[in-house]
DNA sequence: CCATTAACATGAGCACTACTCATGTTTGAG
DNA sequence: CTCAAACATGAGTAGTGCTCATGTTAATGG
């Protein structure tokens, strides 16, 4: 798996508000092409001639089309940790099925409204690392999860709770994936296997605020 | 996601002698190079070069770049099935644990040993409904499992084992992926991790014919 | 044995892609 | 106003997936 490093990031920064304009649309067209056509016969071109941007100009802000997409990838995530974050701490719910009710149905309700949430996911089909280099991005969800978790549940705040994050999240990730590939709204009843699947591995894993081991 | 119908598909099986072994030789090479540059990467032509045989023929065997490598998954599933029942019978391990710990253990030793299964699993990304049409490939794999699973473990063979199945290999899948981002041969932690996942899900989840809880 | 037909093999060529870069345009400091 | 640095543009380049007309081999029947 010999990828190239300099593929997959991002170009230079929009700054004046015009450009930031524009690299916003560019994300949205390509959202909006990604639901409509899939990732493998996404165009570069027609993701610039939705956005109403010159060819050129996309290739600015991205390296490439891996770039452009991870780029989606990246705001989806920061919009996610924002609404999980935001939840969390109004609602406060206690214990960790309250986390994972909480995390899992925010999950579903974007991937029911936000356009091309699907198809990307935090990161694209083929492709990880696209957020912190050398981190694939649940990991990176994970690390932000973790302080996040440790203040609401009461457990420990370490690498084993990091480690318990991850594989979590990629269950999640993974049976998620698949209600909505069983039913376009997200099958309930895989949903709440989602859930289970979490609540029983948690549980098992993590030990609340008691003393460890 | 309006996929093509005609896409992903083989196109014609190879009867005579010559022929089967030149689709053979096409998936060896497939795979070998997705190793070597990835899936994005990977081009037609170099994999017929690497075989041996004219672009033309590559395209009599396979529709198209998707069903070259839909082929490649559906062999390592096959093989992945054949070590696994043949294992189970053979070994006879009781409960799930059993069960779990075998199945893990097959797939990540074919991780380490097959070519290119890292990069296609079962099913290269973003692509599903490769094996059975319907159905996306864990959930074939699900219900080949099933009977298999129900004779060892005696709980009931119905629609709610399918279920179960059908989340658990999501999870599985999602696990060792990780384990193998993070470690070449597959990082023994993650690995424990993923079977401990295994079980407390599907320990709470199923109950068995002969109760000792 | 040959004749006829169907199945298979081949690779130059086509349509289309990701991405570049020379040229034109804007910006802003002195 | 001057002048250069920063940004914008889209025709062009290299290379892809895939086709299909033409040639070759095998199967069948008499």
């Amino acid at each position: 798996m010999n990828q190239d490093r300099t593929t997959g990031t991002r170009r230079r920064l929009p700054v004046q508000k015009r450009s930031l304009e524009r690299f916003e649309r560019l994300l949205d067209a390509c959202a909006e092409l990604l639901d409509e056509v899939g990732y493998s016969a996404l165009t570069t071109k027609e993701v610039a001639r939705r956005a109403g941007v010159p060819i050129g100009t996309l290739y600015q802000f991205f390296s490439d089309r891996e770039g452009l997409v991870g780029a989606l990838a990246t705001r989806n995530l920061e919009s996610f940790l924002g609404r999980v974050t935001e939840r969390l701490e109004r609602e406060a719910p206690d214990g960790i099925a309250g986390l994972v009710e909480v995390t899992v149905d925010e999950f579903v309700a974007m991937r029911r409204t936000i356009t091309g949430f699907g198809v990307v996911d935090f990161g694209a089909a083929g492709q990880d690392h696209t957020l912190e280099p050398g981190r694939d991005n649940n990991s990176a969800v994970a690390g932000r999860l973790r302080a996040l978790t440790a203040s609401l549940t009461g457990v420990e705040d370490d690498t084993e709770l990091e480690l318990a994050l991850r594989v979590a999240l990629e269950c999640a990730d993974g049976v998620l994936q698949l209600a909505f590939r069983t039913h376009p709204k997200g099958d309930p009843q895989l949903i709440a296997e989602c859930k289970r699947v979490l609540n029983s591995y948690l549980n098992g894993r993590l030990r609340m605020a008691s003393p460890r081991r």
